[in-house]
DNA sequence: ACAACGTTGACACATCTGTGGCAAGGTCTG
DNA sequence: CAGACCTTGCCACAGATGTGTCAACGTTGT
C-alpha cells in the first residue's frame, strides 16, 4: 500500500479531503487507486498538489481556470482559435487617436471583473 | 460620427447591447468612444465581435474563460507558472501500471465538470 | 467484529457569471 | 424642445464554482 490516504494527503498539502476529490472530479489530476478503490497519494502527487495550491493563491485563479488552461493545451483547435482571436489585433494600422475612453478604474476594487485591461480595438 | 451605435452593432453581431457593454466590462474589448462617451463600432470591432461569438459557441466556452486566456498571455508569470505545473508530468519514468482507475464516464452527461480528461499522475 | 477511515451521492450555501430590465440623467436629431 | 438613443448603476435570476456536511455502504487493522 504505497502512498498516503486522502486524509493524510489533505494534511500535508493543505487541501481538504473534499477538495482533493473535487480536484480529481474537475479533471485536473487523476490519482491512482488501490485495488479496493482508495485514492493513493505519493510524493509526486503531494508535490503537485502543493504547487497547485500556491499557483492558485499566488495569482488568485480558480481550479476551473486551470482546467481551461488544460483544455487550451489539449484541444489544439480551441487553442489556435483563441490565439487567432487575440492575434487579430497584432498588425494595427496607425490611426489610434488620443485614446481617453480608458478610465479603467471602473470598479477594480469591487474585485473580479476587468482585472484585464481590454484589448484596444483600432478602427478600420 | 464614424461607427455604428451600440444597438446597431447589436443587431449585426448577434450580441445584445447589454452584452456588448459586458464584454467591455470584463476586459475583452475596449471600444472607442465618441466625445460624448458613446461607444462606436466600426467594421473591425463588428468582425471581432462576430468571431468571438462563433468562438464561444463552437467550443462552448464563456467570456470569463477567454478572459483568462487573455490573462495568460498578458501576465507572463502566470503563463509560465501554469505551464510549469502542467509540464511537471512531461518526463515520466517508465512505471505506469496498467491504469484502470479511469472509468471516466463519471457524469459527463451531467455536463460541465470533467470535460477534461485528467492528467494521469505517475507514482514516484 | 468493531472502530476508523475510504467511496460515491445528495443537500446546502456563498459567490461569480451571464443576462435582462429599469431608473436617472446626458446627447442627438427633427 | 420632444422623442429616441446613449451612459452608468442597481436589482434580479438561473446556472456554475468551491466547499462543507451527512448518509449509506465497502475496506482495513487490531
Amino acid at each position: 500500500m504505497d502512498g498516503l490516504t486522502i486524509h493524510e494527503a489533505a494534511e500535508t498539502t493543505g487541501w481538504s479531503p473534499r477538495m482533493l476529490r473535487y480536484i480529481e472530479r474537475v479533471g485536473l489530476l487523476a490519482m491512482r487507486r488501490s485495488q479496493s478503490g482508495y485514492r493513493l497519494y505519493g510524493a509526486e502527487e503531494l508535490q503537485r498538489l502543493r504547487t497547485l495550491r500556491e499557483l492558485l493563491q499566488r495569482f488568485d485563479v480558480g481550479l476551473s481556470e486551470i482546467g481551461f488552461a488544460l483544455r487550451l493545451r489539449r484541444e489544439a483547435e480551441l487553442g489556435s482559435a483563441v490565439e487567432a482571436w487575440f492575434e487579430t489585433d497584432a498588425q494595427r494600422p496607425e490611426d489610434v487617436p488620443a485614446d481617453e475612453w480608458l478610465r479603467w478604474e471602473q470598479d477594480k476594487h469591487q474585485g473580479l471583473l476587468a482585472a484585464n485591461k481590454p484589448i484596444p480595438l483600432e478602427i478600420a
